[in-house]
DNA sequence: ATCCGATTGTTACTAGCGGTAACAGGAATA
DNA sequence: TATTCCTGTTACCGCTAGTAACAATCGGAT
């Protein structure tokens, strides 16, 4: 039948990508982002041009690469902000979650940050929201999470986008830092950000011996 | 006489130098970031070894490029930091400060954050302090400035470290949203981003129609 | 005047990258 | 059996960063 025909060719070449992705996820554990396309192709055992015809480019590789990680860190950070407690508590576990994240991977945490934009820059970019890099989308959903539980008055739309990418910001650059320096243990770091978050700037003391104010 | 002699050959050089920095900057002004070092050469009227000879390799071009603008940018947060006004003030004119050098210059200031890191990655890297990337810098250097200012307590100084680099890049992230989707003025942007900072997630209301908590 | 050494510049090349065209074999379908 | 589609290959293109080797030029010492 041709229904049955096409299941079963849909199934193989998905199985197929699914062994590809694999392939160049061990790749890129091994030798961090700028992993290249034969290097991948060796990997898996085959060449680079089955590689173009799986995912068009290596930004199409990346993409479906970094969907399967950013979707998982999603989840997770929604989970650890949808706890039943209070709004402290939970701003601290979505820290720690994304902390966790990208101590356990350090390697893919770069490929996927640091996604060394293409040289052209007229590419097609056809796909649409998966496209973005993982900031861009964490910054957005932390975006909606807000908007969605916080009031915030008249511009609280705009403001809550701000907060997104300016929350994932900070625990980006902050999580940056601290993976290569390690100057503390993940708890302490959660706590100084969240210190911060929770106003920490505005209500601190000036020093005694400090210059002018 | 050997000194007169030696001078003269150091400003020829250094005259040489400043002179394909500022045509590398108008190439990177055209080009974005990912500018050749044909294209570079070219503009300058020039060919490939040449630069070679003057900043080693690509990487060498960057940083002397980034200096400067580095060290302009530092000298006016820095600036905005000492104004005799309050703390809030100060805050906002540095966020301001900052989001309006990256309004002026979009290209160079993509050119300075997204370096294209190098595919080799076992480069010597000898040069120090500047080399870092400019959010790294400007981290640093803000957490200096918090912890020469604001007493933290025990931990005071790994806390200011944190907050320098959060703060930088809750500054970067926020800017880069902003730069791409212009949705509100520039001012507008930094009251968010100030209310952020002044505990704003920490006071707002529970929305009464969102759900659960 | 002449030679020398350092500096400026060139051409021509390597090695590797992303990406593609053209072709070779194998399995199902008519 | 002949057709067609899919998988896989080799061999290439144009580009990049970076380098080796050679030519020209200019200032100073003999």
């Amino acid at each position: 039948m041709e229904t049955t025909h096409r299941e079963d060719r849909l199934s193989t070449t998905e199985r197929r990508r699914k062994e590809l992705l694999e392939a160049a996820e061990r790749v890129v554990l091994r030798d961090g982002p700028g992993a290249s396309m034969n290097a991948i192709a060796a990997e898996a055992g085959i060449t680079k041009p089955i590689l173009y015809r799986h995912f068009g480019d290596k930004g199409g590789l990346y993409r479906a690469l970094a969907v399967r990680h950013t979707d998982a860190l999603v989840d997770a950070l929604r989970a650890a902000l949808d706890a039943p407690t209070d709004r402290r508590e939970r701003v601290e576990a979505a820290l720690d979650t994304y902390l966790a994240a990208i101590e356990a991977r350090p390697q893919v945490y770069r490929f996927l940050m640091h996604p060394a934009e293409d040289p052209g820059g007229d590419r097609g970019f056809d796909v649409g929201q998966h496209a973005a890099p993982l900031l861009r989308r964490l910054g957005e959903e932390l975006a909606t999470v807000v908007a969605e539980r916080i009031e915030l008055g008249p511009e609280g739309e705009e403001r809550a986008r701000v907060w997104g990418h300016g929350i994932v910001g900070m625990m980006h650059a902050a999580g940056d830092w601290w993976l290569r320096e390690r100057p503390c243990p993940r708890e302490r770091l959660v706590r100084h950000l969240a210190d911060l978050l929770w106003g920490g700037l505005a209500t601190a003391e000036d020093r005694a011996d400090g210059p002018g104010l």
